[in-house]
DNA sequence: ATGAAAGCGCTAACAT
DNA sequence: ATGTTAGCGCTTTCAT
């Protein structure tokens, strides 16, 4: 920890700016030069401080991500891609928990900034657009993954939501199943907006009473999931399926079916926003929206490393947003009523 | 992005030595000139650039962490918990993925090194002892996690792996199972060998025969959990029950028992170290060893902190490792015979 | 092919 | 209470 690049020029006999071509694998640095500087660096054990390179090079080679909690394995998903790529490139990643929560974001994008990150991944709240907008007006580079702000114009890389609720609830009406209820997601965020809007699109298609009993709009929390399919299923009129907004609230469903003693499939359907590792290992395997949660990452990452390079991502300097789309995985959850009408 | 301290200082009509008192609210500054301070930062959106302030203090307020993989619950978990009490204290993350690849976690060392990072927390190969004594040597905070590396003392937080195998394992003899099978970790790990010796030491003070065939090394990946699994079951003699020795591999184990066609408890019984969320809503909810993984890095986190800050952790310059204990948790995967026997 | 020197933006010792 | 200034460790012109 204690060499510096002056130390070692003088061990080499040379000058600091020779030993910064060494390092940088600069041309016009004799072989005989470089083979005497490259010994000095390797007998004092320096490596080169990256903080005082930042400094001047203005770059840090780092980027920051802001996702909502790594221990959701669609957001440790998410760290792992941009990670992967990141590494690849020689970037180092700054990971951040939001937690979803407005102000610690808030908190965050300031540390990111102070940190002169090169460019920042964020799954956003929503609610931060000035600070935002300041940002990307300072000349920050920003991706947003999976949910838009509004009031901004960013880049983006999202999920096909509308049409994957709209999917999932397609499914559901196709295997016979007519009272449909959903744990939604919250309504201020894009997912949770565009999931519930496919659903009523499907049930709406299919010439389906909307009942509002049978909407249940949550925070995206395992609890909320669980509480919600409670009051869901001790309601009046009981629903015969159920569509779950996304994993952790799908978590809590399965949760509260089993405590109240409910059969999936042999007592109603159940189709989740989200697959999980372990889905088929459940006693009645859960039909499931698959995201590409990894491609996601992937391509988030990919587009800031373009923008963090002056690389174009589109015509012109409209915002880009790529969607992908999700697929639809069948298992045994949503099979019953399907077998009956046959 | 474009505001620093010298234009600060110039807006205010002050020095930047005020600017920067006022910036870390070093006290001696009349409250009147704070004002006017704090006043040109807000006008310009000035945010001090932690770059230069590093270089210039030796302090970077961030602490790397080298994980296996983020994918993994355990290790996402203790990403979490570093994360969070690294927040608390106002520290910066920088998270690795060394994919549990020596070359990998060489790399990542290296890069914090370079990065001057003020501390490091890691989960080791095992196999880079040499560079992590020069480390250590040089001056950088380093708390191992979950494994130690042969010829390193350095400080740790562990699981007491023996002790929890060996509950796992007498747990099964308990309830009446003889022929219990094991898929064994890497034991070039500390994790790996010693959850093996609490097997071999439970099984051992039953006074049960050691059957070679019984036992399976795996690399604590889902894959060879799924393999060495169908090995297991599929081997001349078939095993009543079975001990898997850490997550990802317990996955492997439960879809090759789906896949085989095996019932548990109905045929077989098992344990799994590592407890899953959802391990309650599988058809035969598992037994598991709890292990306290968010404070397994919370309690490193806290250890490096106080090395960072010079604050003694043991006595003398000894290095302090913390062990942890773990929570056998009997579910009906493990309830068979115990019934029978009754 | 190599060196001298300025300066990135900040802090901290010293001076006033 | 505030200002002046050196310098953290590096890169990058500009000379030679």
């Amino acid at each position: 920890m204690k060499a510096n690049i002056k130390i070692v020029a003088k061990k080499a006999g040379v000058s600091t700016a020779t030993v910064s071509r060494v390092l940088r694998d600069y041309p016009g640095v004799r072989s005989k030069t470089k083979k005497k500087v490259l010994k000095a660096i390797k007998d004092l054990k320096y490596e080169v401080n990256a903080v005082a390179r930042s400094l001047r090079q203005k770059k840090t080679h780092t980027i920051g991500i802001i996702v909502g909690n790594v221990l959701s394995q669609f957001y440790s998903t998410i760290a792992k891609s941009v990670e992967d790529v990141a590494q690849r490139k020689g970037y180092n990643l700054i990971l951040c928990n939001g937690d979803d929560d407005p102000e610690k974001e808030l908190k965050y994008l300031k540390v990111l900034r102070s940190n002169r990150v090169d460019g920042i991944i964020f799954t956003p709240t929503g609610k931060n657009a000035d600070y935002v907008n300041s940002l990307i007006e300072s000349g920050m580079n920003i991706v947003l993954l999976d949910r838009l702000i509004n009031g901004v114009e960013c880049d983006a890389v999202l999920i096909d939501n509308e049409r994957s609720a709209y999917k999932a609830v397609k499914h559901l009406i196709d295997q016979g199943y007519r009272k449909i209820g959903i744990i939604a997601g919250l309504i201020d965020r894009t997912t949770g907006r565009e999931r519930l809007n496919g659903y009523l699109r499907a049930i709406n298609e299919a010439g389906i009473k909307r009942n509002d009993d049978f909407i249940k709009i949550g925070d995206f929390k395992e609890k909320s999931g669980l509480e919600l399919t409670k009051e869901l299923f001790q309601g009046a009129e009981r629903p015969d399926s159920l569509f779950v907004s996304n994993a952790d609230m799908t978590i809590g469903a399965l949760i509260a079916i089993k405590e109240l003693g409910i059969d999936a499939p042999g007592d109603i359907g159940m189709v989740g926003f989200d697959d999980f590792e372990w889905a088929r290992l459940l006693k009645n395997p859960l039909t499931a929206i698959r995201q590409p949660v990894y491609s996601l990452g992937l391509n988030a990452a990919e587009m800031l490393l373009k923008k963090i390079n002056n690389e174009p991502l589109g015509i012109g300097d409209k915002p880009v947003i790529i969607t992908l789309n999700t697929e639809l995985i069948i298992r045994e959850s949503t099979k019953k009523l399907y077998r009956e009408v046959i």
